[in-house]
DNA sequence: TCAATATGTCTACGACTGTAGATAGCGCGT
DNA sequence: ACGCGCTATCTACAGTCGTAGACATATTGA
């Protein structure tokens, strides 16, 4: 009781980097669990522990705010890497799995699926699917067409993310994950694929 | 020019009917384009050419008015009937050539999209689907997992709509529509037949 | 130790939201 | 033809939004 006021707040130390990274960190949650649109500024820094004013200061706008969480939110892989003849079954089992009720991950196909609508966030996300996850699963796949087959799977992937978690359909939410895996895993299988005759090039797809 | 005043507004006669039926044509466009939350009261009747109000007269409320819109939307077939054998590459060439770029139509999967996020939209959203379009497709597939292997195509489809239309992106947009054509269909081929080697009755599916 | 500066908060503004209540005026039955 | 009632508008309210500017305080270099 010396120096620390031991009630109300920790009273945090003043440090630029650290409540930079409280901000990012609370709004990676807010943004994924209720959308650009949804989370409000004061919500955000509420859960930082900080006043709104912050958002400005550190990142412009809650519009620059959202860009980094974005790129944060895509940065780590969503599906490490996989054989490449493995890959629609390891691509579906961690698809069921992260959908999978009671199970509120911050995975940045949530941020996506609740934010697209919204014409300010809309380029933002754009840009983070086709640098990140794109470009990754499309390396991943390989062959011609990768990056057009790798969107269709992204397309799935979304899809059962927005019919499962988000709007929360009985016959999906109830659904074995085994059993969806299977479906899942067959309708991905066409993609993986290459299409037309030609020769596969064998890329490294180290990351994934 | 002895009974109509030619200028400014056409004067519409005062129809409650007329009223109700053009402030949910103009509520149709309006959620369908912008979402449930980012379309405002104002920008609907003004669209529709009344005040704002009038949504709480006819419709109770904003809520209201959007279950009325989801109905309305989802009511007609989104797919019409197609052979059962067939149904894969119906179902895809109709999902290709309607989200194809400039080609902005008013489909209800672009509603759902735009809306799910939207906690009051979400429950509407999610009755409207199970209860038309979900046992819709579910009954021209047929079989058993009937509802499962129905949505599971409703999350292609929708993923579909989101990166092709809502997020745009350039693989997505730039495909040939017959080889996208292609590629939906074989991944919609393992959902449209029987898994298991049950008997699959053979519904008369009447509308789709 | 003291002051310059980085860090954080407070207040407030203008624009927007959905909606309640009171008011005006057209249409139809009589 | 007239007045009642339905139809539509107007004004306003309480709330939220993102953010600008002024102010307070902790931290760190000299």
């Amino acid at each position: 009781m010396l120096i620390s006021m031991s009630a109300a707040q920790p009273a945090r130390r003043r440090d630029a980097a650290v409540t930079r990274e409280a901000i990012l960190a609370a709004a990676v949650i807010e943004f994924t669990e209720n959308g650009y649109a949804g989370a409000g500024v004061r919500q955000i820094t509420e859960r930082a522990g900080v006043s709104a004013m912050m958002i400005n200061r550190y990142f412009g706008s809650k519009q620059g705010l959202f860009a980094e969480v974005v790129d944060r939110s895509f940065g780590p892989p969503t599906v490490v890497g996989a054989e490449r003849s493995g890959l629609p079954r390891a691509i579906a089992q961690a698809l069921a799995e992260n959908t999978a009720p009671d199970t509120e991950r911050l995975d940045p196909f949530l941020l996506t699926l609740r934010s697209a609508s919204d014409p300010e966030a809309a380029d933002i996300v754009r840009r983070g699917i086709e640098t990140h996850v794109g470009a990754r699963l499309a390396g991943l796949i390989g062959g011609s067409e990768a990056e057009l087959r790798a969107q269709l799977g992204l397309a799935l992937t979304a899809g059962t993310w927005l019919m499962r978690t988000v709007i929360g359909t009985h016959a999906l939410a109830g659904v074995d994950n085994e059993r969806l895996t299977e479906l899942l895993a067959a309708m991905l299988e066409p993609i993986a694929q290459e299409a037309d005759a030609g020769p596969a090039p064998v890329r490294d797809a180290s990351a994934g």
